[in-house]
DNA sequence: GACGTTTTAGACAATGGTGTCTAATTTTAC
DNA sequence: GTAAAATTAGACACCATTGTCTAAAACGTC
């Protein structure tokens, strides 16, 4: 369902506690629908038949549709972050190849936070609900394209610091570097489909090779 | 397809003739509601009131709803195609400075390609009902985000051939071109907002900048 | 001014959605 | 095994929306 093969923590169901099956079910359900039909195209009705639950239940856990959208949105933004961590902490500390680990990171990175159904999930729904919805994507927007930007610049200070890269911006060069990658998979994701492993992996090649050409420091 | 040669209204309004200005007038709210809410979201009484027309006048000039929606995307394709070319054709044939010239031309780019109305309205649109009507949009997503790729492929050619730029891959070129100038602007326009002309000048000039580094041909 | 067309407001049925309620049934906890 | 809690199906009121229909009004053209 998740479609990943990483380490990563199961299904975090943000804050609540008294996570019975049905909770989660309809929350991945939820997720499901609204991701496909936009709030307002998302009935309850679908939602619950998708849950393997009655509507009832749906009004039980959460009072109502809003409710239940916030929650999802809460739900998905909570997956997303602990999954981009864990994928940061895979960075070696000490890169021997830099142009060969940055494109390993950048296919960890498409493939378990930009192409995965969370990743989907947040563009699509940042997109269309976004504006109607300030607050709850407030946190997304606030640090760039899902906190991904500020981490990446961190990463990409250190690299500096070690003298492999020769940044001017951090927070520029991270910028560019999520866009290079999204480059070639933008036609992809735009409508839906799921890159193969060779699109990730080309994709990442070309954006690291551009990258590196634009910010690799000069050799010594 | 086939273009009248009556007088063209300064709103493009695709293939039919008889182009009364209320017609026209409701093309133009029914892209502002569907951008604003959505296919499902969008009612018919509420755009009918934004073109201060009587919802029985929407439905004598487009039978229901879907046709309605088609109709629109097929006009803000079609004006967003022309916009698309008459930017294009300003990329001087001889460029003297080839930074300014490309940050100039990326500044007209997303100023009237991207961060416009038509280009939130295919963004937004593409992204949430881009699944649900597949054929609607194939032309956008065919040439890459909206023709945009191909024709930008070109002009880097024309640039390679005359020994300003050095690219192996025209098309990928293409893509990271558009996707640095992105990387700037993607927090403004996710959002909703239009960034202003500083934001745009500055997101241009570092697009550039990281597009040179990685593809000016070396200095002869 | 007369005539055909377009537009309008309003009523209208049909549909589908939300959210509530109830009473029966299942699950869980003790 | 029993009591409490959770879940279920179904009916329900309520509302918004789509799309149709009508008869009156406005419009344009000759």
């Amino acid at each position: 369902m998740k479609s990943s093969n990483e380490p990563v923590p199961k299904t975090s169901v943000h804050s609540q506690r008294g996570q019975c099956a049905k909770r989660i079910s309809i929350l991945e359900a939820a997720a499901e629908v609204f991701c496909r039909q936009g709030f307002a195209g998302a009935s309850i009705d679908e939602i619950a038949a998708e849950a393997c639950v009655s509507r009832q239940t749906v009004y039980n856990h959460y009072r109502e549709k809003e409710n239940l959208f916030t929650a999802v949105v809460e739900d998905v933004m909570d997956r997303a972050n602990a999954m981009l961590f864990s994928i940061l902490s895979t960075f070696p500390e000490n890169p021997d190849n830099l142009e060969d680990d940055l494109a390993a990171f950048a296919v960890r990175l498409s493939r378990n936070c930009i192409c995965n159904q969370d990743g989907k999930f947040l563009r699509r729904l940042v997109q269309s609900e976004g504006e109607r919805y300030p607050h709850l994507f407030e946190s997304w927007r606030r640090h760039g394209p899902g906190k991904i930007g500020t981490a990446l610049a961190a990463l990409f200070a250190r690299l500096a610091h070690k003298g492999l890269l020769k940044i001017d911006d951090f927070d520029v060069a991270a910028r560019q570097f999520l866009a290079l990658v999204n480059a070639d998979l933008q036609m992809s994701t735009l409508f839906g489909a799921t890159p193969s492993e060779e699109e990730l992996e080309s994709a990442a090649r070309n954006a690291v090779r551009t990258f590196l050409r634009a910010y690799a420091a000069p050799a010594a």
